[in-house]
DNA sequence: CTGAAAGCGCTTACAG
DNA sequence: CTGAAAGCGCTTACAG
């Protein structure tokens, strides 16, 4: 390995000051076009490249954000939720955009977050992306809020703290499912997934789905709505309860696609025909949804925009500027799992 | 926000050194048990975190390895392949499994390289994970041996290079699927992906699917080859190209999911149905697999023990142990698309 | 337009 | 076990 060179090398071969350097190598307006020509050409040939460490801790900021995806404890630690995956790949993308670069990092809802990126200078801000328990990280967010971090989270918007978040519109999400479903003529609909605060996106969406039931006259029947996370699993065990509980339903809204994905599993073991005798909808619209039989009619989210959204609020932020929380309009994706 | 504390602000609180609370914070043996509980004591109240941008730079070294993620150009950036991303998911939790942080960035193979992370001094070494024409980007991968960069990559072995991989043993893999489908009885067996050096892990795959057939008195012909890269749209060109061909074929080698997610998509519009007419075998294991219709029989490439390979073989070549390429043994998952 | 100098906040010999 | 001091490699007032 070669020895690394630095501004002084640089400086000595061109015959200027290390500042001058400096200065050429940033493109100040301060620095002769030809000394300037000069000092790159030779950085370039002694591939040169400014030590980040140095310059972060002089300039005291990174252009780096972070990037913390924590998840439910509970899950075995094979999958990540595509969604998720599918939000880490256009957050990335609209970082380097930027030319910023992205720190990923794993928490565990549970253990003590590793969330010191801002406060060890690593990073110039955080964006926030989970499927764990909200319940369970809201006095996390509180602390990263007292200590002036700069973070923008994905999520439901929630009350009392002045979060900054880009979310879906989960609530008209919700109605916009359920609606397609009344359309169909069904009646007997059930939701699967928990309507609490531990998972508040889900809760909105069944919010969104009452609140249609109601505009069209049908009577929210609670013994209709069952408990699921994020997990294909949860969505199977919700759908078999539904099956063996006995009570009617000729349709059901899935809080998510994985969900959905587990109800099909279910349903096509009990030999129910979809749509034929159980219309479904899925929510997010994961790369899944379209191959499964039949594919899933969805409300689909923009992971594209979501990405560049939570990264330009996030700068903004850093940048001082005043930034508010923005929804992004749901999208109905109609394939075959409704009928035709 | 909060004036950011440094070591000596502690220092002061704590009536000793500077030095000594660094070394405390570090949990040098150097400090007395009751001092070091002072110091962190203090450290916590005010919630100080070292600086990494000032001891990165003193001890030049960053504890943070960097993932590259290239990519063909030609791509709409809409879609990553769900193979990567899994890899990318993977790879994340190795890393601070190892107490590192994780640097991710997305590359275009026709620009040059943002590849100085480690030149920079950002990260210690760089994990390199590719889709895009591997001719395309040789040279850059010679120019970082060159500089002496650590670096491991994802993929096929390449000759005349001392390149450190950790690949999928792609050409057992291609026997294990082409073995497969003639046990079921069949023997016009066609190969949908592109075998050149443009593309070695398919070449392999391949290689390893004409050694079968040979080895299994089956002579190969070259007519049955389709040119197609990693997407559903090749996959869906590269089969409706070789339905029209009028060559007859009983079967199909995919050389990744995605390819024979496109060739499901061919069939069923030319109403050849799966695995009736023709039995179809995939490669990656990708999530979408067990919901295509039918269900994929596919090569399953484990990431998750790829990411942790990928990690720890580069850590060890960080600290300067000898190392080497691995190759890990690819796993043949049977669902329901060549029959039960 | 250029240079000399200070200083970002640490870690680590060196001396005791 | 502890402290005083040097120095990692830059950026940025300050002076000219």
């Amino acid at each position: 390995m070669k020895e690394k060179s630095t501004s002084f090398d640089i400086a000595y071969r061109a015959g200027v000051s290390q500042s001058t350097v400096s200065r050429a190598l940033r493109d100040s307006p301060l620095v002769n076009e030809a000394t300037r020509a000069k000092i790159q050409a030779i950085a370039k040939e002694l591939n040169y490249k400014v030590d980040k460490n140095a310059s972060n801790l002089r300039s005291q900021h990174s252009d780096t954000i972070a990037l913390l995806l924590f998840e439910d404890p509970t899950d075995d630690d094979s999958a990540i939720n595509p969604f998720f995956l599918s939000m880490l790949g256009s957050i990335t993308r609209a970082c380097s955009q930027k030319g910023y670069d992205l720190l990923v990092s794993f928490q565990q809802s549970s253990d003590d977050w590793h969330a010191d990126f801002e406060d060890s200078n690593k990073a110039d801000g955080l964006i926030l992306l989970g499927y764990g328990d909200y319940v369970d990280y809201e006095e996390k967010l509180v602390k990263l809020l007292d200590q002036g971090t700069h973070f923008v989270r994905w999520g439901a918007e929630v009350k009392n703290l002045p979060l900054i978040s880009v979310g879906c519109d989960n609530y008209q999400g919700g109605k916009e499912m359920t609606e397609h479903l009344i359309n169909k003529g069904h009646k007997n609909i059930a939701f699967l997934g928990s309507a609490s605060m531990h998972a508040p996106e889900f809760f909105e969406r069944y919010k969104g789905h009452c609140e249609s039931l109601t505009t069209n006259g049908i009577v929210v029947n609670p013994q209709l709505q069952y408990h699921a996370l994020y997990t294909e699993e949860a969505g199977y065990q919700a759908a078999t309860q539904l099956i063996s509980s006995g009570e009617p339903f000729d349709a059901i809204c899935a809080a998510c696609d994985l969900i959905a994905i587990g109800a099909i599993r279910a349903l096509q073991e009990h030999n129910i025909e979809i749509p034929a005798q159980v219309a479904l909808v899925g929510f997010d619209d994961i790369a899944i949804a379209s191959f499964t039989f039949p594919p899933l009619t969805t409300v689909k989210q923009d992971t594209q925009l979501a990405g560049e959204l939570l990264v330009s609020t996030l700068l903004s932020m850093i940048s001082g500027e005043e930034v508010r929380t923005t929804l992004i309009p749901p999208e109905l994706v109609v394939r075959k799992s409704c009928g035709s």
